[in-house]
DNA sequence: CTCTCGATGCGCT
DNA sequence: GCGCATCGAGAGA
């Protein structure tokens, strides 16, 4: 009998080896999963934001530092970062190798592991757990120990093929939270599936 | 070495 | 809407 597909497909470096604004709007729908203790932790990326490279004063890229080298590597890696002294924020890079970039994964629904992640987020409502950067990677248990990670090949960290969400129900803005120059500013490159229950403002 | 401040989240007003 | 927690990266001296 023909096998059929057991498990979603995992997203290939292919998909990670493209124009870092393309991948940001393509990473909609797509499903982040982690693996904490053969416990599936997973929900659907519902807001992303493009980073580039020496020509975006808004990325780690900006300048090449020891933290911002994995930006120019070679795509599929996560980058995960910590900041504001207490939180992490997961990012997946890429273009080639050479070329820096990277997205910062802002939000996610959840899907799998709901209650091991309310377990992460004490105190806090459903609607809570993964709406941020910072949220959805307590809530998953990133941290800097899996900077540096092959999301192509980590059995603890990847991505999965998920639905295709269509642009009518995206909507584009600059990113939040950016005070480089105007230019940086205002470009238009964070996405958010709009039906997505975000706490996060939408303008 | 020292200083600044951030791709944030939370609690209180 | 505002302040604060909390600390490492990066820059300047």
């Amino acid at each position: 009998m023909t096998a059929q597909q057991p498990n979603p497909a995992r997203l290939t470096r292919e998909f990670f080896n493209r124009n870092t604004v393309v991948v940001a709007r393509a990473l909609l729908g797509q499903r982040l999963v982690r693996l904490l203790d053969d416990q599936r932790l997973s929900g659907l990326i519902c807001e992303t934001e493009a980073y580039g490279g020496p020509e975006d004063q808004a990325s780690h890229a900006y300048r090449r530092t020891p933290r911002s080298a994995i930006m120019y590597g070679p795509p599929g890696y996560a980058y995960v970062y910590f900041i504001y002294g207490m939180h992490f924020c997961l990012n997946v890079v890429t273009e080639a190798e050479g070329r820096a970039g990277a997205v910062l994964i802002r939000s996610i629904l959840p899907q799998e592991g709901i209650a091991l992640m309310r377990g992460h987020r004490p105190g806090v409502s459903d609607g809570q757990l993964t709406n941020g950067p910072g949220k959805l990677c307590r809530a998953l248990r990133i941290t800097d120990a899996l900077n540096g990670l092959d999301l192509t090949t980590s059995p603890v960290l990847f991505l999965e093929a998920g639905p295709s969400i269509p642009d009518t129900q995206v909507i584009i803005t600059p990113r939040i939270g950016v005070r480089g120059d105007s230019e940086a500013r205002l470009r238009p490159w964070r996405f958010v599936w709009q039906p997505a229950p975000l706490a996060a403002g939408l303008e």
